[in-house]
DNA sequence: GTCTATACTAGGATAGAC
DNA sequence: GTCTATCCTAGTATAGAC
């Protein structure tokens, strides 16, 4: 540890984190596209362009290189939400928060809520940094819902975790790809089609 | 083929009917609690009581099974619809036949969609049994929405399409599972919350 | 058409050299 | 930490007797 060897440290780490990215990105677009257990490790390792051995060298099973994938979803949720207008309307806050995690899917960067029965949804509930996240979403996006049923831009009859339970539910939405896949409008109009909705219903105002 | 034959082998082959109705329930249920993916042959066989080699007697392979659980859930949608009083508004018979696919999903019923890339999607779209009840489904519930869109019950301005595959995709809303999982509500309490929010949306009316 | 036993393969994970 | 080569389990599917 000599004087000089912070800089080279600093450079293989980065290398190295850089390598840890491209892998979980790729993870969270095979996630998005295929679900946990369609995707393939094999699949994953080829894709980045390593060895199935180096993979794991960085990740211990499948289900961490998963979880992995979801917490990094997490943190760009948590950044986005840090990034929204203190001083917008609850409901416009929440408004946008949907119409990303849209964009999002839309853009086959959103992975699929894992099944109920799914050994990845065991690991994410021993996965502190995934359970934190989750947790600090919900109290923010939960604040936002009651300001937003206290103002009256939001049905205050509506439980406020059943709210928070849809507006996740939004986010993957198999609609969007419905619409998507029948070529009718661009991305865009399917999002705002989506978002009028969810937040107007079917049913004529 | 003597002339008492008959009976006997309609016997059997109620007996052989039965079976497989056992077979396909067996696999419907399992595809609803973990997927298509998730689910084993081994399971289904297992459940039902009978050998692996027996179960691949009957269907030639796994896709073959899920698929044929599939059209069993669709025709029971037909069958519903079927039963559905033709006097109602065309807006209450769209509301009657989600209440009646959200009941199915709490039931543990309701198949998961499977995912766009599965190996059953494939299966699906080259099975006629299936595909012509999914076109007379979506034309029924279509003539329903037109008609809802024409009485002013239902916003007009979406296309029919996206209210269709809305309502597609409620039967498998995984908020119902959400809020199941929170037990704060009854099951009757869930579907109407959720219908509620599906037709009315998250904002104050 | 039901069983037991087995073939075959995909895919998660590891060994060991560099 | 990367590679090639290999292990090993789980799971789909089939053979062959009854």
């Amino acid at each position: 540890m000599s004087a000089t060897a912070p800089a080279k440290t600093s450079f293989k780490e980065q290398m190295l984190q850089a390598r840890e990215e491209a892998i979980v990105q790729t993870a969270n677009r095979l996630l998005a596209e295929k679900g946990f257990e369609s995707m393939t490790v094999d699949e994953v390792a080829a894709t980045v362009g390593i060895a199935k051995a180096s993979l794991y060298k960085h990740f211990p099973s499948k289900e961490d290189l998963a979880a992995a994938a979801m917490v990094r979803i997490m943190q760009r949720t948590l950044d986005f939400l840090a990034a929204v207008p203190a001083e917008d309307k609850p409901v416009d806050k929440l408004r946008a928060v949907v119409r990303w995690a849209m964009q999002m899917q839309l853009a086959g960067e959103m992975p699929s809520l894992p099944h109920q029965n799914s050994s990845l949804r065991a690991a994410l509930m021993n996965n502190r940094g995934y359970l934190d996240r989750l947790v600090t979403i919900s109290d923010q996006l939960g604040g936002w819902i009651q300001a937003a049923q206290a103002d009256g831009s939001l049905n205050p009859k509506l439980p406020a975790i059943a709210v928070l339970y849809t507006l996740f539910a939004r986010a993957c939405d198999p609609v969007l790809g419905f619409l998507k896949a029948g070529g009718l409008q661009t991305d865009e109009q399917i999002v705002e089609l989506v978002l009028a909705t969810c937040f107007d219903g079917l049913a004529a105002r």
